[in-house]
DNA sequence: AACCCGTGGTA
DNA sequence: TTACCAAGGGT
């Protein structure tokens, strides 16, 4: 179409930017949160939180962020951590790769770098889980560097700045607003800059009813001007999460219950689960067999009542699940993914908070359950 | 470019 | 209940 969506940046004049960074720097100045990963600019710290808040609310991340780095302080301390703790660490957070791969760049900088997190931006990119925001935050915060931290709070407050009309979930919205942020930034105080347009979508510039009557930078704003606040940002709707049907089993042997570690790849990869089939109920039948279900593992196993049912969404999938019990007929050989575990240690593996609510229901079960027959066969 | 990857809060 | 979304990155 070639609309105003798709303008070239006009340069803002010098006068008004420096107006605008001050308004905005006072603001912060006088009005940021007090965050645990604000008390010192050790970039190593910064690094962590960033990876934490990656599509992640701020008080979510508070007790994790506090946990994590008193259990792994610095980077030799995470680099010489086992995997299974880092990610019983993450338990409960989500994105699970972002541990991963935050444990393997950690281990990078400490075998290569001498544990110290490069002042480079091409560098820092390379850092698996490190893309084009992380590496701006992580610069500009701990290294003072003037580099672009655009996120989903900067897309909205520049896109209402400037009442800029590109859809900020495609590709080249990106180039665009770096470009704009990186006239606006300041060379004394860049990472505060960038912290301050976060903390400004955070608590003023909101997705939904913004405060503009308590905006520093109210006067500036086109979008307040023309009073289109809430039609920006422009994002494409994304997808509904398509629903499955799963099966989860509560498989006992004696006071042991058995857990299973889910394939390498897809979701929730290589995390520890209760036993989980993608079937439909109607398979799984009181009385009737998982022996099908399961064949070669070695296990013989015969299904109990339902316990209950879980409605679980994740970014794209939507899990309906119906948890069952089961019971250990007989056991050839334990699978390699498979573990008999105590009740009691069922806390010392990281279990994703679909498994934890599965557990916690198992464990006490609702008395009635869309009428399907309850109460505890084994 | 399109899709994949978790979870919990809120309207 | 549905829909959106929150300091994104990998493939």
């Amino acid at each position: 179409m070639g609309g105003k969506d798709h303008q070239p940046i006009q340069a803002p004049e010098e006068e008004w930017i420096q107006a605008v960074r001050k308004k905005l720097l006072d603001w912060y100045d006088r009005n940021q949160r007090d965050l645990p990963w604000r008390e010192s600019k050790d970039p190593y710290r910064v690094w962590v939180s960033e990876i934490m808040l990656q599509q992640t609310r701020v008080d979510t991340v508070i007790p994790y962020y506090e946990r994590f780095m008193s259990l792994f302080p610095t980077p030799g301390a995470l680099a010489a951590a086992k995997e299974d703790d880092v990610i019983k660490a993450w338990e409960g957070l989500g994105y699970y790769s972002r541990a991963r791969n935050l444990h393997t760049a950690v281990k990078e900088v400490v075998e290569t770098y001498d544990g110290v997190v490069p002042d480079d931006p091409a560098t820092v990119s390379r850092l698996k889980g490190v893309g084009p925001y992380t590496t701006g935050a992580i610069l500009s915060i701990a290294y003072n560097r003037p580099i672009p931290a655009v996120d989903g709070n900067v897309f909205r407050v520049l896109s209402r700045w400037f009442a800029l009309w590109d859809d900020v979930t495609r590709t080249s919205a990106r180039r665009k607003f770096e470009e704009l942020d990186r006239l606006l930034i300041p060379q004394d105080r860049p990472g505060d800059f960038n912290q301050a347009l976060m903390e400004l979508g955070a608590l003023i510039c909101t997705p939904v009813s913004p405060a503009c009557a308590d905006c520093p930078v109210q006067e500036e704003c086109q979008a307040y001007r023309d009073g289109i606040q809430a039609e920006l940002p422009v994002k494409t709707k994304s997808k509904p999460p398509v629903p499955v049907r799963m099966t989860f089993g509560w498989i006992r042997k004696g006071p042991q219950v058995l857990l299973q570690r889910r394939p390498s790849e897809g979701l929730l990869g290589r995390m520890w689960g209760l036993p989980t089939v993608e079937t439909l109920p109607e398979e799984l039948v009181p009385g009737g067999t998982l022996r099908d279900h399961w064949a070669g593992h070695g296990l013989k196993l015969e299904l109990g009542p339902v316990v209950g049912e879980l409605d679980h969404v994740f970014s794209h999938r939507r899990w309906l699940i119906t948890l069952v019990q089961g019971l250990c007929l007989a056991e050839e050989n334990l699978p390699a993914d498979c573990a008999w575990v105590e009740e009691k240690e069922l806390e010392h593996y990281a279990l994703p908070n679909v498994y934890r609510k599965a557990v916690r229901m198992a464990l006490d079960p609702p008395q009635s359950s869309h009428g399907f027959q309850q109460g505890r066969l084994f």
